[in-house]
DNA sequence: GCAAACACTCAGCGAACTCTGAAAGATTGA
DNA sequence: TCAATCTTTCAGAGTTCGCTGAGTGTTTGC
């Protein structure tokens, strides 16, 4: 999946840093413009795979660009990002054919894993594969459905985000900051205790049916997913 | 993994020295500067590969910084550096990409470790190995996991922080006082007897499953962890 | 509009951890 | 050999950390 290109249209600064030091770390080549003429230029002279849109721009709203775009015959798949309030008619107009659209405020971890599946569901002779499976556990991600052994188990959307997020890192610890930051949405300022109270959630639901606890604590550090099977 | 470039940016000249000194020690290439003026400046002209960023800065603060030199195009991490207390609400956000955080009063292999983790993660075809084996021992990084012929031993994290130590230095003797700047706190204020029980401790784990005592007593220098397999 | 599910906070408990001091043991030099 | 010094070990006080259940407010689905 290497060498996908990214492009980030946004007029807030901290939203667009945030984006492009996360997608770039997680793989993407990544460009990032902060209005919409600049977008439709940039979409021209960049060829990218994937458009990361806000609804909201200074100059012109996300419909219009993706028009202009379209018209030009760039037919990349666009991620609108939307505020929540956003009418929902408006939204589900502008998601046709390979789009698709985001709420603000948005956690990191669910960003990439919807750009993982735009392209896969665009670009369908793909090797990227929608089903995690580390250990004894298997995460559908098209269907959001987790698999423990065979037996399906029920999560709320925050469980599930966070197990994707503990099992797409096996075996290394991950400290709480770090799982706040990637499962929880970017402007959530609680307090890490509640990494505690879904880890507590999660092991309630999936330890019964493990012959191991499979997420561990390690204390004064984090947590951590272990997976038995083939280290690395 | 030689010439690697870090940049320290704090602006009390005491720490500012304790890191130049035992960053260049632990082999890095070191420039360091007070301020974020400085800050955005260095890392234009020197290219640093990392760079450790105090939070709280006299002109800026440090996401301002991160802000505009991310603006720059330059992607170097960034470990943060944040006092205690001011954890909870500031830290959102920090350990977004590479980045990472550490809290003040930090200890000097921490700090070490802490930049090779990034490293390892940034510039993932590295050479770099997550996995320390020295003798009989064998720790992964990652997962904080401490093996000795292949069974697992359950360390605290000061036990671990301290055996990662003497394994980095095999076959040398460490004084207790280097032990104590390395492995505790810099603003620990304690007695070096410390030292005495976290040995008695790491021995009493350690050596029954080892073929001999792998922490040796140079009595009136300090301790030295041996090696009989080539060192290095 | 109601009930169920969900998200989050908080407080209390228990366990783990850090550190100190003191006693016992080992080593050294005279 | 003896005394001084250094080292090891251990028990215990004080603290931190993590887990969990109870409770509140919000969202969702019927």
């Amino acid at each position: 999946m290497e060498n996908v290109k990214v492009l980030i249209v946004d007029d807030e600064p901290n939203i667009r840093d945030l984006l492009s030091t996360s997608l770039r770390f997680a793989g993407f080549s990544v460009h990032a413009v902060g209005n919409g003429a600049d977008a439709v230029n940039a979409a021209e002279k960049g060829a990218p795979d994937i458009i990361l849109l806000d609804v909201m721009l200074p100059d012109m709203n996300g419909f219009s660009v993706t028009k202009k775009i379209r018209s030009m015959g760039i037919t990349a798949p666009v991620l609108f990002l939307t505020a929540r309030d956003e009418t929902e008619d408006k939204i589900t107009g502008l998601t046709v054919g390979g789009d698709d659209y985001m709420t603000k405020p948005f956690s990191l971890d669910e960003i990439v894993a919807r750009i993982h599946a735009i392209l896969r569901r665009t670009k369908q002779a793909e090797i990227e594969e929608s089903v995690l499976e580390v250990g004894e556990i298997k995460i559908n991600q098209d269907a959001h459905e987790v698999f423990v052994n065979d037996t399906t188990v029920d999560l709320s959307p925050t469980e599930y985000k966070l197990l994707r997020f503990l099992m797409s890192n096996p075996n290394r610890v991950l400290t709480k900051a770090q799982i706040l930051d990637h499962v929880w949405e970017y402007d959530f300022n609680g307090e890490m205790g509640i990494v505690e109270s879904y880890v507590s959630y999660l092991r309630k639901k999936l330890d019964p049916l493990t012959s191991e606890s499979l997420i561990q604590t390690k204390r004064g550090v984090g947590y951590m997913y272990k997976s038995t099977k083939s280290a690395k």
